[in-house]
DNA sequence: AAAGTATTCAATAGAATACTTGAATAGTAT
DNA sequence: ATACTATTCAAGTATTCTATTGAATACTTT
């Protein structure tokens, strides 16, 4: 083989990886792997995907090498490859919000809480923690809190949030994290909260930058994430 | 627009991204424009891509917020859009590198030199080359040597340099470098010159990962890289 | 062994992509 | 103005991708 060959073949297969990122499904399916591994029809059910369009998305996922999968019993479970992964996915992230015009746009119109809605910092919130200054809570669905979640953190899933605003302090500030980066469930939780007049913030990142970065976690049960817990 | 379209839609804008990258020419031209920017025919003949092809692969860059261009005279300059995207081409080689088996395949067989090949680390280098214990070659061809390289290279393109070993002191170990992290040059000209029994290594990135990095460079000219040098 | 469940496979239609070719555009030089 | 150059546009073809459907496979439970 040339060298020039060689190079082509090269750029080819990292070209794999970056069309295993190129369909919006397949990115949301990484993102609910980063949560945690999952059975097919927990993804599916999940994303809102049919079961045979999962399958299919999870193996390109596969052949791409950005999840590993195994066979328990009656499942296959899913999961990433490693943590590498989500630093990838993180960086595209970053990437797109800042160069794509409209995924800022899309943050603005729908997402951003006005004022002082900085999002906070991943070591500072560790040591408000520690200082048992802030109260932090998990909105993602319990099944993902079950199976990790930040030391310390409550869970209450957004779709609960109004009826468990007893489990907070108004006079505390509350930060609450979800999946990633650009999760709409904190921003979505943060909205509300501040509606009824509590002092919150969003965790810059989530659950999965929170552990690859090393910091405090716990978890629930060893188990996969089982969307019948829920 | 409902939580769940938002959520979909910031998936697709991400998806753009990744589709930018899902193509062997396009990460070609990619790791050319981190060099410097160039011309669409300058990057067309480099890559052997005709010029239509090359003009239409740029207008996708462009559109993914990757790449930004402006005509001066007659030409069209590219130009990567910010340094954030070196860091996602690096991310997406590494995650490569340790999960398709095919890329690892490919440095074994083709690019690995024998015995004690580490690449050595930028700081170490930085070290090294302040103490006067290294001689760095760039081996990219010149235009892009002039575009920018590390404080202190010498450019001997890889073409040349069997005729330019007098410019190599044999005592002192021998560091190269080029493109990034998988840049077929740099592993080449290890290899011709350990067959020649000089010691070399190969520098663990490129000169867009050492300029990320704040590390110090020269540039010999302020213009962009105009292949008519050559 | 038979029935049931979870996943994958196979076939398909419609959309998107890659590359080529030749024409159109915008700027430069004569 | 005219010729020239660099790039983009538009059209066409072969290929690849997405999502759906229904069948096949592999494992578990009864």
């Amino acid at each position: 083989m040339s060298t020039t060959n060689v190079k082509h073949a090269l750029f080819a297969q990292f070209a794999r990886v970056g069309k295993a990122l190129s369909n919006a499904n397949r990115l949301e399916l990484l993102e609910l792997l980063a949560q945690g591994e999952r059975s097919v029809d927990a993804l599916a059910s999940v994303s809102g995907l049919s079961i045979a369009n999962t399958s299919q998305h999870l193996q390109q996922l596969r052949q791409a090498g950005l999840v590993s999968s195994d066979k328990q019993g009656l499942k296959v479970f899913y999961r990433l490859s490693g943590d590498d992964v989500i630093n990838l996915l993180d960086c595209l992230r970053a990437v797109a919000e800042q160069r794509v015009a409209e995924v800022n746009q899309l943050i603005a119109t729908y997402l951003t809480v006005k004022d002082n809605l900085e999002p906070i910092a991943s070591e500072e919130l560790l040591q408000r923690v520690e200082d048992g200054l802030v109260t932090v809570i998990d909105v993602r669905p319990a099944e993902e809190y079950d199976a990790g979640h930040l030391a310390g953190a409550i869970n209450i899933p957004l779709a609960e949030l109004e009826q468990q605003f007893d489990k907070l302090e108004a006079s505390q500030e509350i930060v609450a994290y979800c999946r990633g980066p650009h999760c709409v469930l904190a921003y979505d939780a943060v909205a509300r909260l501040r509606d009824r007049g509590l002092l919150a913030r969003r965790l810059d990142g989530g659950y999965p930058e929170w552990r690859v970065a090393g910091l405090p976690i716990e978890k629930s049960v060893g188990e996969p994430i089982d969307d019948a817990l829920a």
